[in-house]
This record gives C-alpha cells, sequence and structure tokens, in this order.
DNA sequence: GCTAAGCATTGACTTAGATCAAGCGCGAGA
DNA sequence: TCTCGCGCTTGATCTAAGTCAATGCTTAGC
C-alpha cells in the first residue's frame, strides 16, 4: 500500500483552508516562505494506512482535507484509537524518527508534508512554528485526558453520547455555529472505529446507537447521517460537567 | 485547604535536583538567571489539594519533589486520574488561566513556581524554555495515549501489571538503573489511588494484586513494598509490545 | 434482476468486573 | 493497654458488556 504521492499538485499557502488552524498559522510572510519552499503534497484514499507503526517517518506532515485515525494494536489484535486527526492537525513529532502508532486514512485525503530533517531545522529559526506546535500539542494533550474520562469511567451509553457530542461540536465549528438545539452531521466512522474508539466491542456500539434513538436523543437518516433534536440532551447523556468540555 | 508556602526557602538552580530535567533544562546561565529572578517556592502536604479544578491558576510550576496526581471527576463521584506528576514533571499551561483538573498531593511535596504571567512573558525571550517545554508535552502526549490503550482495551490483570511496570521503569530511571531482572519498589498509591487510576474499582485493584501475588509475578513486604522477581514476566503480564514502550 | 461483499442489527448466552457486605491488621491517640 | 479508624482483603451476588451466531440492508459488479 503506497502512498500516492501528487508532486504536481500545488496549493499557495494563501489560500490554504488551514492557514490560520495549522502549524503555520502564527507565522509571518517570511516564515511562511521558508515553509512554502520544502513543503510538498501527498494524498492518500480512503482506506489506506500512511504510517505503519513502528516504520521509520521521514516526514511530519498536517492534515489538509479528510480524516485520519491513530492507533495502537496489540500482538492478539485489540486495538485502541488513540486520536482523531481533522483538517489542521499535525502528524508526526519533530525530533522522532519512529512511528509509535498507525495512521490510517478513513476518508480521501490531502496532507502537506515536509521532511523531517529540514522541518527540524526550519523550526529553530522560525519560533513562531515552535510556539504553535506546543499550543497544539497542549491542546491535544487536554484532550487525550478528556478521553481518559471517557475510556475509564463512562458507560457505553454515555461513551456513544460523548462521541457524538465531539464530532457534533467539531462540525458547528466548522461551520462557524454554535452547539445547540438541533445538529445535524454525517457520522465519519464506521461502527467498528467506533468501538476502536470507544473501547467497546461493534455489537455495543451498535446496540447503544439504537438505544439512543429508540429514545429520542437522536435519529437517523441511514446508517450514517445523525439528527440531534437537542443538543444539551445529548451533552446530559454523555454524563459530562457542564463546563463543556470548553476549556479556555 | 491553603498552600503552605515557604518564602524563606531557597535553592539555587545550580544545585536544583531536577535542573537537567524540568522545563529549565536547555536553559543557558543567561536564561537561568532571568527564571531564578522569579522563581519561588511552596511545598504541600501529603493528602493537600493543590489546584482544585475550575479554579484560576495564578502560577505554573515544576515539581521538584514529591508526587502528585491529575484527575477529574465526574458530578456522581466517579473520578479518573489523568496523570501522574513526578520530579521535572510541569504543573499548568501557559496561556490557560483556569485548572482542568484537580492536582493532589501524593506525598509531601515541593514545587518551584513562576507566576503565570511573568513566566508567559519569559517565554517569548527565552526559546528554551518553549523548545523544552515542548518535548516534554509531546512525552506527555505519548504517555497520555499509552495510557488509553491500558483503559480501553486491557483486562483488569494486565492493567494492574502496566501500572506496576510504569512505577518500577521509572524507579529504575531515577536509581539510573536498566529495568530488568529482579526489582523493588514501593508503591506511592493507595488502592483507591490506583483503581481511579486503572478505571477499576479499589476491589478488583485488591483481588488482582493478590492474583499476582499468589501467581508469583511479584512478592509483597507489607501492602506496600513490591518485589518483581523477573521484570520480563511482569511485562509479559503487562500484554505489552515487545518495544518496551521505549519510544525514542 | 441476481449475487456477493461489507456494514449493521438483533438475539441468546457468558463472563469479567462491579456492588454489597463482612472482617482483618496495624498505627495513632486516649 | 485498649480501641478507633483507615487501608486493605475476601466472599457472595449481580449486571453491563462481551461473545457467538443468525439475519438484514446497501451498493457494486455481472
Amino acid at each position: 500500500m503506497q502512498a500516492s504521492s501528487t508532486p504536481n499538485l500545488t496549493l499557495d499557502c494563501g489560500d490554504c483552508p488551514i492557514r490560520h488552524n495549522a502549524v503555520c498559522a502564527r507565522c509571518d510572510d517570511n516564515e511562511l516562505a521558508l515553509l512554502e519552499k520544502i513543503k510538498y503534497y501527498r494524498s492518500y484514499e480512503a482506506g489506506q494506512t500512511i504510517i505503519w507503526s513502528g516504520d521509520e517517518m521521514e516526514f511530519v506532515a498536517s492534515v489538509v482535507s479528510g480524516i485520519a485515525t491513530l492507533s495502537q494494536t496489540m500482538e492478539d489484535g485489540r486495538t485502541q484509537m488513540v486520536g482523531l486527526m481533522l483538517p489542521s492537525d499535525f502528524v508526526g513529532r519533530p525530533g522522532r524518527s519512529i512511528a509509535p502508532y498507525d495512521v490510517v486514512a478513513v476518508s480521501d485525503m490531502l496532507m502537506c508534508c515536509f521532511r523531517r530533517k529540514p522541518f527540524e531545522d526550519l523550526m529553530l529559526k522560525t519560533p513562531h512554528v515552535a510556539q504553535r506546535l506546543l499550543e497544539m500539542t497542549l491542546d491535544e494533550l487536554d484532550a487525550a485526558r478528556e478521553w481518559m474520562l471517557v475510556l475509564g469511567r463512562k458507560t457505553a451509553r454515555e461513551k456513544i453520547a460523548s462521541l457524538l457530542m465531539i464530532i457534533a461540536r467539531r462540525n458547528a465549528s466548522l461551520n462557524l455555529s454554535k452547539a445547540e438545539g438541533t445538529m445535524e452531521f454525517d457520522l465519519p466512522l464506521t461502527r467498528e472505529a467506533m468501538a476502536d474508539y470507544l473501547g467497546l466491542t461493534l455489537e455495543t456500539v451498535s446496540r447503544q446507537v439504537s438505544a439512543l434513538k429508540r429514545d429520542g436523543v437522536i435519529e437517523l437518516k441511514g446508517k450514517r447521517h445523525v439528527i440531534v433534536p437537542d443538543f444539551d440532551r445529548l451533552v446530559d447523556e454523555a454524563g459530562d460537567d457542564s463546563d463543556g468540555g470548553m476549556l479556555v
């Protein structure tokens, strides 16, 4: 399974959809020019494994469009998703050569890549990249810790509600709308991927989704399109404290 | 429960036990002098809550000695530990004013504190602090993700073995010895704290510790002193893949 | 239109871990 | 010395979620 690299694709950083959220968000024109010189694009198809755990990582990258998952697998096949990479998220770690997780494209994806060494060198010269990366990493750490509560202490129903809540929130922020009232979105994940994210089996996921539907917390159009008639009700089902998880 | 601040305590950075691991590790003499000017020390007693979730955080700090836990609690009392703060770990987040977790001293502690605003200003002038903080944050993110696999997919027995393994490894690195063969250490946590870390009840923790003892994986001297006759056996019980979790 | 391949649902049964409850052991204070 | 309280252990029972297995619903290809 090879990365389908797309050498002829170019995109001006000025027109980039993630310009103001990615690792380059804080860059001034000079810094951006330096990044622009070493960037290149790659695209991946849904289902493709972008990076295998244990592999040498010759590049780091920003997700431009599409969704990828980070996951860990035990020898006996038990797998746990440890991250959901969305547009503007940063994949890979400066200073590390071996990938600790599998990175799998869930949808078709476009990534803005930098060879690792040049990127590391550049980071020393462009403090705004390092600053932004720190900020993003701290956010990811918060998200990971939030997720530890979900995995360690929530019931299956609460887990499902938590996941739906997160996806609904993200969608809202993409549409620049508020997370409240009636909301509607597509699930980007299969039942199995949801199970791997939530530390459940796919049967339990299916049952709990049906239960939430039966109880009127959600409605379904097809298997993947979700309507949340009352977002507050969903938050309630997730068992979250009222702060709404918005840590600023 | 007030922080017992110890205004008369001073410690020269040159003599500091965490000088080469903490957020100041990469600092040159000039940078260190700047930090030294704004640092102050606080001590806490075992059991004291250092920071309450939701509180204003007026400072950030490095753990100099002792152990603290980070934890989240739901309204109904279910709690999940999301971090174990050891000497040299950094508590708090530049750019954030509200604490998202409870921070509780497990043992008596000494912290090297900086008021948040001055520290943030200083970070802009001392790139080595920001660099080191990024590195530490990336390490914590890896640890958090490793822990997500434990919480989401491991059995109770594997969870206990995983925790013992982590504590044994950390102890080894403090003693500058290798993690192998026979190892011996004190458990810093009560059974209940272990349960909160592992997403279990304290009864299950107790039972599984007894089971590991019965099966010869560990021996106990008293309730808290653990002897691991064969570290590889313990790693095996933790169900970990062979890489040993040492991601470099 | 028919069939195959993937996802998803649903049911019957099992089980790991939670819950409820009793009791132990040891250090601290009277 | 006694006893109180806390941390811990152990037992009996319950239950949420896992496992195994059958069947349904789409889409894609023939």
